[in-house]
Order: C-alpha cells, then sequence, then structure tokens
DNA sequence: ACAGCTATGTTATATTATAACATTCCAAAA
DNA sequence: TTTTGGAATGTTATAATATAACATAGCTGT
C-alpha cells in the first residue's frame, strides 16, 4: 500500500460514518495531501481492491467492515439520515436472487449496489424520547 | 403536473437512458428552461411522486419503467455501461428479504436502493463480435 | 546509464447540486 | 371585487463532487 492509500484507509477506517472525498482531503491536509486528485486516486486504489466501499447514495466512502471482503460477495449497506453510520452486511440468499434476476436475463453483473437509507435503531428511540418533551 | 414538471416528465420518458439533470437542462432550453434550479425542483417533485426514479450510480435520472409503481414496490435498476440503458424490475423476494435484514436489527427502512451495473444481453454479443475482427 | 513503469504532484476545469432572494400566478376568503 | 396566502417560478451566485491534462520523481530490471 502506498503512502497515500495508507493514510485514507486508515481515516476511512478511524472515522465512524463515510465520508466524502473532501472530508478526507481536509483531514489529511497536515500530513501532505493537498489536492483532489491525491484522493481519489488513493481511494480508487482501495475501492479496486475491495478495502474501502464507495456508498452510492451519500457520494462518500467507508473502509470495508466484513472480515476478508474479496470483493466476491454483495454487501449491503444501511445508512442511518440522523447519525449517518453506515453498517455494512452481506446476504446470500439477495445475492443469488440477484444473481439469477441478471442471468435470466443474459446480464453480465461487474458490480452491485444495494444501500438502504432510513433510521437506525439507536436513532429511533432517541427521536421518540425528543418527542416526549 | 405544473409546466415544467411536464417537460421533464416528457422527456425522461422518450430518453433511452438516464439523463443528468443538466442534460435535461440542455434539452430543454429551448422550452423556456433555463436554470438547473428549474430542473432539480421538477426532478424532486417527480421522484416524490414515483413518476421518477434517480440513478445513483450514475447521477441520472428515469422515468418509471413499471406500470404503476406507487413506490411501494423496490426497484431494481440493471445498468448497462456499454449502451447506458436502464431497465427497471421489482422482485418480491429480494424486496421480502430486505425487508427482514432491516426489521431483525431495528432499521426502520425509508428508501432501498437497489443496482446492477454491468453489460447487457446486447452489448455482451456485440463486443463478442466486434472481437472476431 | 537508460528505458519503462508506477506513483506523485499541480493547475485548471468539468459536473452535479443547492442557497438565497425576488417575482408571478392563482384559488379561496373577506 | 379585492386581498391575501401558498405554490410555483425565475435568477444569480456558489457549494460540493469529480476528472483532464500535463509535469516530475522514484524505482526496477537490463
Amino acid at each position: 500500500m502506498t503512502q497515500n492509500e495508507t493514510l485514507v484507509y486508515q481515516l476511512l477506517c478511524d472515522a465512524d460514518r463515510p465520508l466524502s472525498a473532501y472530508n478526507i482531503l481536509d483531514a489529511l491536509r497536515d500530513k501532505g495531501i493537498r489536492a483532489p486528485l491525491q484522493v481519489y486516486r488513493a481511494l480508487a486504489k482501495l475501492v479496486e481492491r475491495g478495502a474501502v466501499h464507495r456508498i452510492e447514495s451519500v457520494n462518500g466512502f467507508v473502509a470495508c467492515q466484513l472480515h476478508d471482503c474479496g470483493g466476491n460477495e454483495v454487501s449491503i449497506f444501511m445508512l442511518c439520515t440522523q447519525c449517518e453510520r453506515a453498517h455494512e452486511f452481506t446476504d446470500t440468499s439477495i445475492d443469488s436472487r440477484l444473481q439469477s434476476l441478471g442471468s435470466d436475463r443474459g446480464f453480465q453483473a461487474a458490480h452491485k449496489v444495494i444501500e438502504i437509507t432510513g433510521l437506525c435503531a439507536d436513532c429511533q428511540t432517541a427521536e421518540t424520547a425528543a418527542q416526549k418533551h
């Protein structure tokens, strides 16, 4: 892993939510990162390698949370609009169903995006509690 | 449906691929649309109403291809990187599996994105043919 | 030493999206 | 009929996200 990739990857691992490329740029300015391209290039490599996932719904990036996510399984993200946390899962049955949906139509899948946006359990209870006041 | 919404919706219905907001803006300049906001506002209404879907993977918009897509079913998109066409499907089993994945964790889902990127059947055969030369 | 490859850095610019504010239009209440 | 309140519209400016184009450096095998 190169210098810039390490910096970006470490930052994403420490973050508790998806970061945008410009979040990353700002956070790493004092570490020698000065231009968007330095970030985008590192991200491209990390994503290609499966170490980082891009979250399309928020234009952000997270470190892979799954042990040894080689990229074979489909990642499913639950994104909380309140606390902004992203949780990653896999699910064999969705995976295979999606696979057959594609192959039935002769579609050669290269990449799959599954993202669910909403309120996580913690933020729901927080919200309910707030309403009592 | 307002004037601007109608213009945008008709354009999307006639298009054979997802259009970006600026694609739409350019196409409708001679119809009186002059600024990005006019397009984004129309799109927001159309998306809210389920008449149009946003494709996160390409930052584009398509008219709903399903009869009476009230927004209850999850839409699944297959996106060809070659011809750029988007095909929309629903699938009850994926839908319910996703539902239970969420509710198992107390997650209150508001919006779901399922997008598969790859090569459609037509473009695969075209590509194979081209390789013979 | 040098040729070729990868990584890096830098500047400029393209693309996507929203903020802030002014204006117009129309339907329902007075 | 006037008024008034809300929705839609229009306009300018700017924020946020992403890439193009080009220059440089460093490393590896010959």
